[in-house]
RNA sequence: GGGCCCGUAGUCUAGUUGGUUAGGACGUCGCCCUCACGCGGCGAAGGUCGCCGGUUCAAGUCCGGCCGGGCCCA
């Protein structure tokens, strides 16, 4: 069994699970996805040595736009020209290979995933549970059809969801048309969609503006057609916008959905799938939308009805996978009821814990922002197939039943001889396939073993689901609406965030700005060691965080210190056979060092439980290169050199004290950096404590009797004394080797004397001293920074 | 317009419930050439913690206002 494997028989560990996100084989594991994965390693890696059973799946999110038109591509097909099922398999084909590649990065990055639970959303077994989710949230009344307003890609030709839509701001020309008015006259609207005009249902103002109020009620022609619509009043009109007077389109915008209920106007569509002009758009049928737009200007020019055009910056709302604008279009489509669950996703969000806390707002907002229901249905083929059929007679629904998943409707027929209301035995499939969203919004029931294994509910909730800030609308609300209405349940006990990554340019890392760094070059350039350091050390638990390359480079020559500290200690105790049986006279400094540990041990614990990742790094790289290597090591190698001088069992409690603080150390960073503390562990411990690895060792509690306060006030005297030496010494531009003759330490009173005296052997082994007298007088010399009463006097 | 977050040395950033001299990295400037490491070591300089006001014995931290930036949503 691998070191990674989660025991399903293991009854007596307490389970953790983590909600691993599956990702989208796009073929490159970019900075970002290190970013999250060597967070919740790192957590999952510490709670395994906190004795958990810890559950690490991995799976990949296969479905989606973005293959199907590479797979036309690859092989210069349209998806239409091959069946659904030849088309899939070219997908397939595609996505393994690039999951093969991403898989490589995540074993690179020394993610601590069991391997043995992967799964594709594109196989058939993981699709049934797609399917049947979506039968029983069918069943529960959670799913239904309609003609909607719906948020449409025309480059992708498809239906999208709220949360695939983005906001872009861009320029844009702003038109003031004159409308004439029934009677005589006109009106100037301001409109930025001209092409919009053979959609226009009425022309709207504010109620308030008394510019208008005589209008109100009054015709007014649209131009282009021969219709008129009535002038409307509506809250929702700027005044401050163009001339105050605005067009309401089927439909422009959001707004103008909610202006056509309001006013309960008619709907004319004027744009079809493609982003043309339809057969409502009179002479402008055909023309692609920006055809239409140019074509239109001209005319109304032609007319005298363009009053002028002004450059203006808007909020344009685009599809977020290929940033085309979107339009919106009546169509009729399969949603699911998520509005419903709004108060739900809310109690339980404020139930959850957030890495950091305030990310729980985002969740919320959200939730509570959603207008409309998810949208559920996509016009596409590389898809999770709707289990569902119409009878061609009388057009009734045919819900699959569970146990006819998986199943493809376009390939596949019901298996039942006729229709339950009509008995016609005819069928035709439903073409439109499953959002993406909708395959991996289980994952944490599929993660857990629904609905095949019985004692699934073990593992669910998740203990942890890691998101990106980014896909908390989309990741952590699906999961939410989708487990709580499935199961009445919430699907993770907790959330952990990470930022975005950022260029060197502090702007988001993205290929179009020219500030892209492949994780590869990162990962090849210094290991992933240093690259999880970056991580880790990076920024807080949630906050953006840039890539630097000094940043890694630290973390590289961090490595390095370690790497030669472990050397020094392995060659110092060659002659120590096993730590046990030695005897030792611990010195102060080992006991100042050995409380400093459990300390560390302390605050890398607390901070590991915070998930504040920063803080634990900073901890132990602060006290491995200072404390223990610049302070500790160099003390001591006086002792371990001359144990003649000194006596063995001084020497063997140096080394005693080298050999536990050097575990200790590689213990705590082992989440963080797996390899070089596995290497370590197995040439010098493992044979001796006798764990397979040091991911298996159980996580060091602080240890009581080793928390000695004052050995570690009296230790801080000492170092602060030798720092002080070593001060004036490059004060005075000498050579730190310079031998002192004679040390005279005043310490202004007997108790100080007494402890500096303790300590005085690692003052002469440090500061090359030949002799050193301490004395508790209060004399002139050298003050000791932080002792005001200490002083000292060196000859040369 | 609403919500959330942020503003700390030349640069990037840490700072849990308010509590010693605001921590770290990069960069800069001296010095060392010490037998784990020069991918080192020892030191130094550099901060009115955006601005204004308030609460408090005590504010980078809490409250209010202003200025500036980011994200999400209208």
């Amino acid at each position: 069994m691998g070191t990674y494997h989660f025991d399903w028989n293991d009854k007596t560990r307490q389970t953790f699970s983590v909600d691993t996100p599956p990702p989208y084989p796009s073929g490159e594991f970019h900075m970002g996805l290190v970013l999250n994965w060597t967070y919740f390693d790192i957590l999952a890696r510490y709670k395994r040595m906190r004795g958990y059973n810890v559950y690490f799946p991995q799976g990949w999110d296969c479905h989606g736009l973005p293959t199907e038109v590479e797979t036309e591509k690859e092989h210069g097909i349209k998806k239409t020209d091959v069946p659904p099922d030849k088309f899939r398999e070219l997908c397939e084909e595609l996505v393994d290979k690039y999951i093969k590649v991403m898989k490589k990065a995540i074993i690179r990055l020394g993610c601590s995933i069991d391997w043995t639970t992967e799964y594709k959303t594109m196989d058939p077994n993981y699709w049934r549970r797609t399917q049947l989710s979506f039968v029983l949230l069918y069943k529960k009344g959670f799913i239904y059809r309609g003609t909607h307003p719906i948020n449409w890609c025309p480059r992708c030709e498809t239906a999208i969801a709220d949360a695939e839509v983005e906001h872009e701001t861009r320029t844009t020309q702003l038109h003031y048309i004159k409308f004439r008015l029934e009677d005589s006259g006109f009106l100037t609207i301001a409109t930025t969609r001209p092409e919009l005009i053979p959609a226009c249902v009425t022309v709207a103002v504010n109620p308030h503006d008394e510019r208008y109020k005589q209008y109100v009620g009054k015709k007014i022609h649209v131009p282009t057609t021969d219709r008129t619509v009535e002038i409307v009043t509506d809250d929702l009109v700027d005044p401050e916008f163009g001339t105050g007077v605005v067009m309401i389109c089927t439909y422009g915008d959001k707004a103008d959905v909610k202006s056509v209920l309001k006013h309960k106007l008619p709907v004319i569509m004027c744009i079809d799938e493609k982003g043309k002009m339809n057969q409502n758009a009179g002479k402008y049928t055909g023309m692609t939308t920006d055809e239409a737009k140019k074509s239109i200007i001209e005319n109304l020019k032609d007319e005298g009805l363009l009053e002028k055009t002004e450059t203006i910056s808007q909020e344009v709302s685009v599809c977020w996978r290929c940033h085309t604008p979107i339009e919106i279009l009546e169509r009729e489509q399969w949603f699911m009821k998520t509005r419903i669950l709004t108060d739900q996703v809310e109690k339980n969000a404020l139930q959850i814990k957030w890495y950091p806390d305030y990310m729980k707002h985002r969740l919320i907002d959200w939730a509570k922002s959603l207008d409309w229901d998810w949208v559920i249905s996509r016009q596409r083929v590389f898809a999770t197939p709707i289990p569902i059929w119409y009878c061609k007679k009388c057009n009734e629904v045919i819900l699959a039943e569970p146990n006819w998943l998986p199943i493809d409707p376009r390939i596949e027929n019901p298996k039942t001889d006729k229709c339950p209301k009509c008995g016609s035995t005819g069928f035709k499939p439903e073409r439109d396939v499953l959002d993406t969203w909708f395959d991996s919004s289980i994952s944490c029931a599929v993660h857990a073993g629904w609905p095949d294994k019985k004692d699934w509910r073990r593992l669910f909730p998740a203990d942890v689901h890691p998101s990106g800030v980014d896909i908390i609308r989309t990741w952590a609300y699906y999961l939410m609406v989708r487990h709580l209405a499935l199961f009445k349940e919430k699907p993770y006990k907790s959330c952990l965030i990470n930022g975005m990554v950022l260029g060197t340019d502090g702007r988001s890392m993205h290929k179009s700005f020219g500030n892209y760094i492949a994780s590869q070059d990162v990962l090849l350039k210094h290991g992933a060691d240093a690259t999880r350091q970056w991580v880790a050390g990076g920024g807080a638990t949630g906050s953006d965080i840039p890539f630097r390359w000094q940043d890694v480079e630290y973390g590289w020559r961090f490595l390095i210190k370690l790497w030669n500290a472990s050397r020094f200690v392995s060659n110092q105790l060659k002659d120590l056979e096993s730590d046990e049986n030695v005897e030792y006279t611990l010195q102060l400094l080992d006991k100042w060092v050995l409380c400093k540990a459990e300390k560390l041990t302390k605050n890398v614990t607390d901070a590991l439980e915070r998930c504040q990742f920063n803080i634990a790094m900073e901890e132990v790289r602060n006290f491995v290169w200072h404390v223990f290597c610049d302070r500790y090591l160099e003390a001591v190698k006086d002792r371990l050199y001359k144990p003649e001088h000194y006596g063995e069992k001084k020497r063997k409690a140096a080394q005693h004290t080298l050999y536990t603080v050097l575990y200790r150390v590689l213990q705590l960073l082992a989440p963080i950096t797996p390899h070089i503390t596995e290497e370590v562990y197995q040439t010098m411990y493992a044979e001796d404590k006798g764990y397979r690895s040091i991911h298996l060792s159980p996580w060091p509690t602080p240890d009581k009797a080793r928390l000695d306060e004052e050995a570690e006030k009296h230790g801080d005297l000492i170092m602060a004394i030798i720092t002080e030496v070593r001060r004036e010494k490059a004060e005075k531009r000498m050579p730190l080797n310079t031998q002192i003759k004679k040390l005279r330490v005043y310490t202004g009173n007997r108790e100080t004397a007494l402890i500096v005296n303790n300590g005085k052997e690692d003052i002469i082994g440090t500061c090359k001293v030949t002799e050193i007298k301490v004395l508790p007088e209060k004399e002139e010399g050298k003050e000791i920074q932080g002792y005001p009463n200490v002083r000292f006097v060196a000859e040369y």
